[in-house]
DNA sequence: CCGTTGGTTAACGGAGTGTTACGACGCCCG
DNA sequence: CGGGCGTCGTAACACTCCGTTAACCAACGG
């Protein structure tokens, strides 16, 4: 267990309760502060998984959680810990997470699921590939895929399709897509998802129409399973 | 909320709090008394999930785990509870569940662990459906079927229908739709309910009269209590 | 500097919505 | 029994938004 690589906690520094789990249960592990300092201070080997506590600074620890799917796709397993008054907000960011746990937690128990998150994603149970038809994304290489034929994405369109195509179905206001997609919160127009999703269209051929528009509501990817 | 494929639960009869919890939620499950009943029982499109309460007769418990685990192994997500002293034993049995909780149970953070547990496993988020006879409503993809076939209804319509749809039976005046469906605050002719109405009529074949006129009244969705 | 990317603005076209008018139907009352 | 009145169904029409689109600008990074 000693020659594993580090787990990343934030906020640095931890509580004292969450520092005495992780040594008694003897991983390395290392604090940092921001997100920016999660990236700079990665070690060589990498990180083998994130431990963000979200009851003290929420809004901080999410920008931590999307900063970190953001930047190495193939996911870290990454477990948040979350007061009991905040279990409403892990319906809104389901792909945020891979494991949660209420505070105050159980030492035991934090054990229990840092040593079963590992096991899991071990297991390579994951994928880094986002499949909807002629559409194939991958994680790893942010290259997309249409028709066998790549696509030419950029950072912004890239982003859009992937939140869209891990949702398909589902229908998205631009309110919903400008705090999902670009972060936080943005101020700026909501017409901006419009010219993006414009672009995505474009550079898709026109022959597959999987972003429709809901009129007066927002955008929708691919078809629900009820048909056309 | 229904229309998702039902979630397995052990023991038959789970204990009253988790009963709750499911209902709630608004889950379809099944109680199984054994490994056996479980793949008698199996519904046709099969089951969404597992619960497995280990913490009365863990030995039992296990055995369906390992049951489960051996016959789908496309794996099911599997759930455990257990009380704290049995945390150990998770660490043997590492393959042979998803995700655990500790009893006693938090009710929300069971219901965030099962939703969690069902959106990682791809098995699709709990749709939130409104039904009535040969009608669904998809409310996450703006999207509404009658007798299996698409509805392509505008904004309005669709809100109107949803509206009605949500309150079966009950008849509701011209005023009290446009307040509730247009805004508080509008301020229009009431023939405007008139004309959505004939245009949801119009779309919906005119076999299933579901919205039924109340002659100086207003409006009623489905059958009233007293027949017709 | 120039090319790429991300975001804004404005004009345009059209679907969606609300209004109006008229006809049909039922109900009350003479 | 029949006229008159109120209510509802229907179609046509006009206007208002909304989404599309193109062009333009700003912020980078080489």
């Amino acid at each position: 267990m000693a020659q594993m690589q580090p787990l990343l906690v934030y906020p640095d520094p931890p509580p004292p309760t969450l520092v005495q789990t992780l040594d008694l249960a003897g991983y390395r592990w290392q604090g940092v502060p921001s997100a920016l300092a999660a990236e700079r201070n990665e070690p060589e080997e990498g990180w083998a998984g994130a431990l963000i506590l979200a009851d003290a600074d929420p809004e901080g620890a999410w920008a931590i959680c999307r900063a970190l799917r953001k930047r190495d796709l193939p996911l870290k397993p990454l477990l948040v810990l979350v007061s009991g008054g905040q279990l409403s907000d892990l319906e809104l960011r389901e792909d945020l997470y891979d494991d949660f746990c209420l505070t105050p937690f159980h030492p035991k128990e934090m054990e229990a699921r840092i040593k079963h998150l590992l096991w899991r994603t071990g297991k390579g149970t994951r994928t880094e590939l986002v499949e909807y038809g002629p559409l194939v994304l991958n994680l790893e290489t942010y290259q997309a895929v249409i028709d066998k034929q790549p696509l030419d994405l950029t950072y912004m369109e890239y982003e859009l399709l992937k939140f869209l195509a891990t949702h398909p179905g589902k229908v998205f206001t631009r309110e919903t897509l400008l705090s999902r997609v670009w972060g936080y919160e943005y101020y700026g127009g909501a017409r901006t998802v419009d010219v993006h999703i414009r672009r995505l269209r474009a550079k898709m051929g026109e022959e597959h129409n999987l972003i429709q528009t809901v009129r007066s509501v927002g955008y929708r990817f691919g078809q629900s399973r009820w048909g056309t």
